[in-house]
DNA sequence: ACACAAAGTTCGCGTC
DNA sequence: GACGCGAACTTTGTGT
């Protein structure tokens, strides 16, 4: 019923509950990744470095690669040396 | 036990999981959220539409909100305390 | 000239430093405006509600123009199509 | 003049126009960089790794190291390889 | 491939 | 002086 110009509001409104609902729940998760964030924080750990392993685990081994790769690339191009200039002053171009 | 570099590796490797299964919990439900979004579209309901009637219902209360410190904010601006007058005794000319 | 890796070392160089020259200059006027609101407190201002002044007079524009998409939301959402009737024939039951 | 309420109207009108006009320059640069980002792309850099670039010489290298440092340290905790698993398979603790 | 929107990250601020 | 809060900017993903 209550159909306005070739339109369910019913349906729509359920649409529309329905992504309400599911928007909270995503919400409440990342409420819950944050606190699991500041516990591992209490324990002493760096969360930018947690953060940044997590990322790489997401990471295809390739696509990380590669981007490593262009950036060096750069960096070589520019005269600097690579991202981790600890221990490879070895070999300039 | 099996400590590594200082840290529990352990306890890093626990912390790490449960971000990840949280992560994982995330994205399923946003999967469901575009799934709902695809559902609509099946019905012939436009997504960029219903996606501005969530925001805006998102956005209703916080814009009042906004209004009522509106009010507040020129009563401040004009030197007047507003209905509560618990910590800005401060302004000066 | 003095291409490495397949790229003009010249040309990455120019872009990169015309960027970080740019973003010095951003900085600048940011630590001016952080300056003018410090000048302010000074005064005896509350930088607080001078920032929720400026934020307002920005977003009053914005604003105006979100109710005016807000009447076509709902004229989409009860299936009347806006006065400008351009592409949106393809809603159905 | 015009004194409301023990603050000059004048003054503070004074300070919000400096901010928003500083506020002005402060976009028009941002503009700028965006433009030089778009013009480096055209000519077929990746602007991603620009961006890095730009942003490891900002960066202390003592800082960079460090977070480095804390990342295989993290990283071993895991038994996973270290970021960059291409040419360092030599030295394992 | 672009543009918009959402998320994450960083910086400045007030607080304890 | 350190911590947490809040806003601003940057970045990433998604939809067109």
């Amino acid at each position: 019923m209550t159909d306005v110009g070739g339109i369910s509001s019913g349906q729509l409104r359920s649409f529309i509950d329905r992504i309400e609902r599911l928007e909270e729940e995503k919400s409440a998760i990342a409420e819950q990744i944050r606190d699991v964030y500041g516990e591992a924080k209490g324990y002493g750990y760096d969360v930018k470095v947690i953060r940044k392993v997590i990322g790489l685990r997401k990471m295809e081994p390739h696509d990380r690669h590669e981007q490593e790769e262009l950036l060096d690339v750069y960096m070589h191009a520019l005269g600097m040396a690579p991202a981790s200039d600890s221990e490879e002053e070895k070999a300039v171009a």
